[in-house]
DNA sequence: CCTTACATTAACTGATCTGTAAATATATCC
DNA sequence: GGATATATTTACAGATCAGTTAATGTAAGG
């Protein structure tokens, strides 16, 4: 199997597991999905769960380029970059196909912590922090971690509730307490 | 089947199903465990879906009892019932078997709006935001339901971060949002 | 052209899935 | 005690689960 047909393999697998659930999802419509049949992908990936952990690979890259390209594209400023996330997440909540964050998604599936799929879902969510650390910081805040980890907290709630009401308002919401967070910034006082 | 044996299958089901997972929990296993053999189980849920319905009524009951109970013992205001609720979430983290929102966990595994497993869990949530509403609205917030829904945000977030770092800060990190929102209450400028 | 190595396939395994049918135990009423 | 209704059991259907085996197709090297 050529590189390109198993990046597409993974990719076609992505969808089907984001959009039906990871047990729902069985092997046999995998391979009827893809093209490529069962013998083939287990040539490739030696388990299901090997499958899934390429599968939330890929979508740690895909969501978190996506997501840092478009607070850049549209803010300058560290803080403003930070508030942009909201919107970006509203454009994520508004398309066709929102199903709510795929790592949550894989926890709630998948929930021993000694779980490779449980691990590397986590994984994602502390790279998150990392960025939003270091626009913390450059931003001036007293304290970048924490500042960060309430806009985790922000972000995971909004995508929880915008999943489960089926509605883009928990952008809004959220955004309007990450702007309060962000009024206390020393550097908006100057 | 007496209503004492019914209400001890739903009892047993719901600990199933909340540590491994719906679709991972087959109707084999809920027999083995509760005792009561499937085809009994089905005189008295047509489907697996309707044990899982009665589970998440039993669970809405529960947790609300639990959580608005928990708020009043250890506030008495309006203000600081909602402030405690953090401190409560932090007591749920902190329990043995903790494993997050079992209605975040069942739209995770059941999509589709349609589906009534879906619906209702977020009937759950609306329940809760009704809740905080009221609290809100004796604080003396300008806008009530905004204020719930920021709240709301703040506790899915704080579940979903402690349920994927398997710890209880996000009860903290939450809660230092969440007084950042009420201090700027009316009622507290007084 | 032939051989070797590899990729791919259909067909299958045994386990498990939800849900059911027929048989057995139990309780209630006369 | 015997008839009737209900509860429960065992055994089973048919589908699907993850994963494998043995056979087939295919392409490169000599």
């Amino acid at each position: 199997m050529s590189q390109n047909k198993r990046a597409e393999l993974i990719r076609k697998a992505l969808l089907l597991f984001y959009r039906n659930g990871f047990h729902a999802t069985g092997m046999d419509l995998v391979a009827k999905e893809t093209g490529v049949s069962k013998t083939s992908i287990y040539k490739h990936f030696r388990t299901k769960d090997e499958l899934i952990l390429a599968v939330l690979r890929l979508r740690d890259e895909n969501f978190r380029n996506w997501l840092f390209r478009r607070m850049e594209e549209r803010a300058d400023t560290p803080q403003e970059q930070l508030l942009a996330m909201f919107d970006a997440l509203e454009e994520w909540f508004l398309e066709d196909g929102f199903q709510g964050c795929m790592f949550i998604k894989a926890c709630a599936e998948y929930q021993n912590p000694d779980d490779a799929i449980n691990a590397q879902s986590y994984a994602h969510k502390r790279l998150l922090v990392d960025h939003f650390e270091k626009l913390a910081a450059q931003a001036g805040a007293e304290d970048p971690h924490a500042l960060a980890r309430q806009f985790l907290l922000l972000k995971e709630g909004a995508i929880v509730i915008a999943a489960m009401s089926h509605s883009q308002d928990a952008a809004h919401e959220a955004k309007s307490v990450a702007e309060i967070l962000l009024a206390n910034l020393p550097t908006c006082a100057q």
